[in-house]
DNA sequence: GATGAATGAGGGTTCATTCAT
DNA sequence: AATGAATGAACCCTCATTCAT
């Protein structure tokens, strides 16, 4: 990759943080170009000549983070330790980086309602792949005897939706850090998993 | 209230419908005045007739359906049955209202994208005795020895969490129906908090 | 129809006149919104509620000026008169109407270049209706002898592309009346089929 | 000229050409920049070397076709041979140049609508220059007895008006080749001024 | 109570043009 | 000579809102 090329790369990475945040914030609709662009001290024309347009942009910035996650996920999958550990860790580290980018998940709650056609597609297809590797880790532990029997989409749906309501009540004023948070959190969700006593 | 004062709630309540189910699936920005009120076969001019404007209209969905979920906790709060019971109901009426508005809750998953000022502290208020009464439940099982001690906050959030996200993945092609799903859910979370062995 | 109706058809009519007025003068790409609202003290938006958009606009003008023609042209086909005399009546009264709208023709000169799809096929067909009754007035005179033996479309053409380049070099300040010049127009161009000797 | 300034001259015909095909087809305003340096695998940048803006492409467009074209007639006009003749190889060169560079003369069709201040009365004088040789070719035409008596002017306007119009007409698909379609078109139009019988 | 019509404030997008490298 | 990047002015279009009837 060129120096040209990469100059380029990042001043995408940058334009999509910064819609990130604001969309996070404002939600999509209520955000405009305008304000993506001035907050990088840009004007409109900018970022138009880095992503086709506004949905671009914004399927651009999903696909990122999704992709992040899966990256995420598969990296603590190949690790040698416990299956309860590894979902122990997955759960944890969808927290911490939910709260790091800050946003992100949330703004492709409903997908459906933001793309159509191919974009959306393949954001459900990312998600969906995303999805299957906790599937996996949770199916690998009912068979192992680790977890109770469970229906296992209903069970991933609930972590997932619980995990994602993160975003909208974690405040940073909190006693508690971002680490510590996320720890518990996936504490109390595994408790819906494991077999016998939950006692401390 | 006279004839003439129910012709109007009725009609509000029509509005609302409509309101709340397009904004439900294409967002609160995304939806125009025009889908809501031709939906009914009326202008937006009428709509208008009985509400302020746009943001009253969301506000007013939004406080009905707090109101009435906050009626439907206090109903079974109010019943003479066992705390795990009692929360069980709890949950599950939840999930069966959300399913059965089909939207609404989701609506205003972040009232301050869509709200400021009065109308922002009433929501917040609805929502914070809503909470209430869960924290109240979950404490009170506490206390009582039935469930574990926990964070109560976080774990009211987290199960209102997973319950609000099931509107995102619940389909009407499922095999489930309505009360089951609600059923187990409810199951599912409550295992987060209750004490001893988790087996069936 | 009703009087709101009537009003309605009214103000889409000035709207069309303005509009081929200034996009006459202009060209199309090179006309506001803006401009053609503001020339009836419109705003835009107004515009917008009587026509989906620019392009609607502009077809609905092409459509407008094409069935005026059409109309023009049968009714005097309908005339009871001699060949000749038709379309030499057919022809002034083309210049006239061009000269009379003072633009409109030449606006969709390249069809293709301002529509597509079914308003293009719409467009091209009433061009051809149009093209095809001259035509026949070309075929009927050959076949009578009164005209000679040419290229049926290719002499039709012509002709047309005479007579709507008019607009193009027709200047106000000429001493020839409109009505002059449409007639002496048409005498040159039946030159062209005429038999036997052109003299005077 | 040197090399260097051969290249320059080379490059910026082909530039126009480019401009000239593209803008043909479209349009001026609906003809970007982007589209004109790309289809000669350039950026908008290296266009902007070679002509100031625009406007100025077009200028040299047009200036560089009617300049040729004035050749044209010049060429034919010195040759020795009978007047009509002459026009008639007149008419048919201008076809036939019309049709090679398939588009041209249209573009500036009204030259108002493109140009305004100095460029304007440039074109409209080398425009006029045309007019003039044909009218001239016309008016020895009347004066030696071979054509009729006519108002040059309506006529020449006429004879082009009708010569212009070919290149929206002319199918390749159509059996008659080029010249053919030419000769054709040429006979017929100076049936308009031929004296006496016009019998084949 | 209801509606057709009008408005105007934006927002997304395009594109000619410029300029540092 | 060439180009990638940036700019900003315009333009189309949408839509919440208003109001006379």
């Amino acid at each position: 990759m060129s120096l040209r090329e990469r100059k380029a790369a990042k001043k995408k990475k940058e334009i999509i943080q910064s819609a990130v945040s604001i969309i996070g914030e404002r939600g999509f609709h209520a955000t405009t170009m305008e304000e993506i662009a001035s907050k990088l001290l840009m004007t409109k024309g900018s970022v138009y000549y880095y992503f086709k347009d506004k949905q671009d942009l914004l399927y651009q910035s999903q696909k990122m983070l999704l992709e992040q996650s899966i990256h995420n996920i598969e990296t603590i999958i190949e690790e040698k330790s416990e299956l309860q550990e590894k979902l122990h860790k997955v759960l944890t580290l969808h927290v911490e980086y939910l709260l790091k980018e800050r946003t992100g998940f949330e703004i492709g709650a409903k997908p459906e309602q933001l793309f159509s056609g191919d974009p959306l597609k393949e954001i459900l297809s990312l998600r969906d792949q995303y999805s299957r590797y906790i599937d996996q880790l949770i199916l690998k532990g009912i068979e192992a005897g680790v977890f109770q029997n469970v229906n296992v989409k209903i069970v991933r749906n609930l972590i997932l939706g619980a995990l994602n309501s993160v975003i909208e009540w974690y405040s940073f004023e909190g006693q508690k850090s971002k680490t510590e948070i996320a720890d518990l959190i996936s504490d109390y969700l595994l408790r819906i998993l494991k077999k016998g006593s939950s006692q401390p």
